[in-house]
RNA sequence: GCCGGAAUAGCUCAACUGGUAGAGCAACUGACUUGUAAUCAGUAGGUUGUGGGUUCAAGUCCUAUUUCCGGCACCA
């Protein structure tokens, strides 16, 4: 999907249609006021204040309307400059231009506007020369939208659209969008009956079917073997506890308004967990650890609760359960560097196993303005985020910095995908953490002989199980690869009455190399029950007619070719085994 | 949570401004015995998300509520 804002040309075009856009506004609705409107990666909105309008899709339809009749008149887009006195008299009725204005840089004394017909806007620009280009665009959505992104703000119209110089181009693009939609997971999780949810089980709180669970067992499978191999031991601890063990880890302090609320019982109060840092922390301090014991890697396939808002759940993308990949890596200041290493490269060998390639690696740092929102202690921050800038740079890593993303307790490296459907979400992260360990006063004994408290560092790579099975089917748009696939193979016989009994001992051969077969059996055509095998995106799809039964032999198609082959047994079970070891 | 939209059979969708809720697929029954994306015929399936209201009459209008969808805010 075409990226507005890196093509300059676009971006131009697509600014100047929001300008467009305010015009037609301001006609439709002469008391509106403008806020911003920049172009983003998906094309243009603009935030504006109505009174006690709001948009719908039929005003949309209106506004589009209008934005073409002043395209058509053709006014050209002038630039002109005033300085900030006469700006500030020349939009004094409007608060939103003033608070622009006045947040402008002291050294620029003057502002530049630009005009097209009746319709004068502050902007940086560059625009195009004349309305008259601005002819293949679309209003894509209205919403409402918080003035300056703060929800304690009034809540400003927002509406949103895209701008190409070609009919093709907006077409293609609006054809694109289209098309995303049909591999958004919500959908494809139902038609591929993968999960379900049910309001009388509750709201956000999906439940896995056979076919999901499947896919879920293999990814559990999978990332509990890497882990092993690396070192990592398991736990399982309970999803109740005692809100006491989320007061000291400071947790209850920071998201006690996002967890399920506590439950009284006999005196003592619970929670449904939020996440099992604290468990974790418990666990090591159940036993005094050695300098030697250290790295110390405590795992758990994790599942947590969280009292996500309504307006935030998305399939299994966002629900109030979710199972994390959770892993607490207790390690000496001098191991971080090595572990954290160590970390960094467990993400890309599974990303590169699950072929994933588009990402965004974020360095997350506190806002050292916001004292409330993170532990305060300056000193423990300038530490660990130098350490983590420091790893970052040394292993090479491309990363961004964002301030203000970071977790309460440290600075973390996030690494952000952006799905088919919706916005920007985090896959893998990992944590740095100098802040609870001493919370929960864990301590190792040095070889020095004194005792001291070892750094943590939280980590998650495949995040979710959740959010990474709903990542996976719309990349793979369901289609899974073999090894993850919930049927791998389905055999159709021919004629029951001839081809039934060879087909019989295929499925018993592929159950014996534990490959998830079925047996369409069922007294319908081929081309019938080709056509499902199709539709439930099942890898391969056996045909056995007379003739894999006189040469004992296996005809396939595969998904997504038309093309039979014919193979022997032995050389089709090779092919099997090679593209599941490969996880191609 | 906030702003807007939506909710009709298991699924996908129809039902013009209020006038007896329909179709395809799936399910079930029967016939057909099948070679690569839909064989034919029949049967059954609904208090139109839920609760109130307006009306001679409500899927359609009003109201409350729940859930879903698109954004915003949030995301340990």
């Amino acid at each position: 999907m075409i990226n507005i804002k890196e093509n300059e040309k676009l971006s131009v075009l697509n600014h100047s249609c929001a300008h467009l856009l305010a015009q037609a506004v301001k006609h439709l609705y002469p008391q509106a006021m403008f806020w911003v409107g920049p172009v983003i990666a998906e094309g243009f909105y603009y935030d504006i204040d109505l009174g006690d309008n709001v948009i719908t899709d039929e005003d949309l339809e209106k506004i589009e309307k209008e934005m073409k009749k002043i395209s058509k008149d053709g006014k050209r887009i002038v630039r002109h400059e005033i300085s900030k006195e006469e700006a500030l008299e020349q939009f004094k009725d409007d608060p939103y231009k003033i608070d622009l204005i006045s947040r402008m840089d002291e050294s620029s004394t003057v502002i530049s506007c630009y005009t097209q017909g009746d319709f004068t806007d502050l902007c940086r620009g560059p625009h195009v020369e004349s309305v008259k280009e601005l002819k293949h665009f679309k209003l894509l959505k209205a919403s409402g939208a918080y003035w300056k992104g703060d929800a304690n703000n009034k809540m400003l119209q927002r509406i949103y659209g895209i701008c190409f110089e070609t009919a093709e181009d907006l077409e293609a693009h609006l054809k694109e969008l289209e098309e995303a939609k049909m591999r958004d997971h919500r959908k494809l999780g139902k038609e591929l009956e993968l999960f379900m949810t049910d309001d009388l089980v509750g709201r956000g709180l999906p439940m896995f079917l056979p076919k999901g669970y499947v896919v879920w067992q293999e990814l559990e499978n999978y990332i509990r073997e890497k882990e092993k191999k690396l070192g990592y031991l398991h736990v399982m601890t309970p999803c109740v506890g005692n809100v006491e063990l989320y007061k000291t880890s400071g947790h209850w302090d920071h998201y006690k308004e996002n967890m399920f609320p506590a439950m009284e019982v006999e005196g003592e109060s619970f929670v449904l967990r939020p996440m099992n840092c604290p468990h974790h922390m418990m666990i090591y301090a159940n036993k005094l650890h050695s300098y030697k014991d250290l790295p110390i890697r405590i795992g758990e396939i994790a599942h947590d609760f969280r009292y996500e808002a309504s307006g935030a759940l998305k399939g299994i993308e966002r629900g109030r359960h979710f199972c994390q990949n959770d892993a607490h890596l207790f390690v000496t200041k001098e191991q971080i560097k090595e572990e954290f290493k160590n970390v960094v490269d467990l993400i890309f060998d599974v990303y590169k196993d699950f072929h994933i390639t588009n990402y965004r690696c974020v360095l997350s740092l506190r806002d050292p303005e916001d004292k409330t929102k993170y532990h305060p202690d300056d000193e423990m921050w300038d530490r660990a985020e130098n350490e983590l800038r420091e790893v970052l740079n040394d292993l090479g890593i491309e990363y961004t910095e964002e301030i203000g993303e970071a977790a309460f307790y440290g600075p973390k490296l996030d690494v952000n995908v952006k799905p088919a459907v919706g916005n920007e979400y985090t896959l893998s992260t990992c944590q740095l953490d100098f802040c609870l360990p001493a919370k929960f006063d864990l301590k190792y004994i040095d070889s020095d002989g004194t005792k001291k408290t070892p750094v943590v560092l939280h980590r998650a790579i495949l995040g979710s199980l959740d959010r990474f099975m709903a990542y996976i089917i719309e990349e793979t748009k369901g289609a899974f690869p073999l090894w993850l696939a919930p049927v791998q193979i389905n055999i159709l016989p021919v004629n029951n009455e001839y081809h039934l009994e060879y087909a019989k001992e295929v499925e018993a051969w592929l159950e014996e190399a534990n490959i998830r077969v079925e047996l369409d059996d069922r007294e319908e055509k081929v081309g019938y029950r080709m056509r499902e095998s199709v539709m439930k995106k099942i890898p391969y799809t056996l045909i056995l007619g007379q003739k894999e039964v006189d040469n004992r032999q296996i005809s396939y198609r595969k998904y997504g070719s038309e093309e039979t082959i014919t193979l022997s047994k032995e050389e089709f079970m090779k092919k099997l085994e090679d593209e599941i070891k490969l996880k191609k």
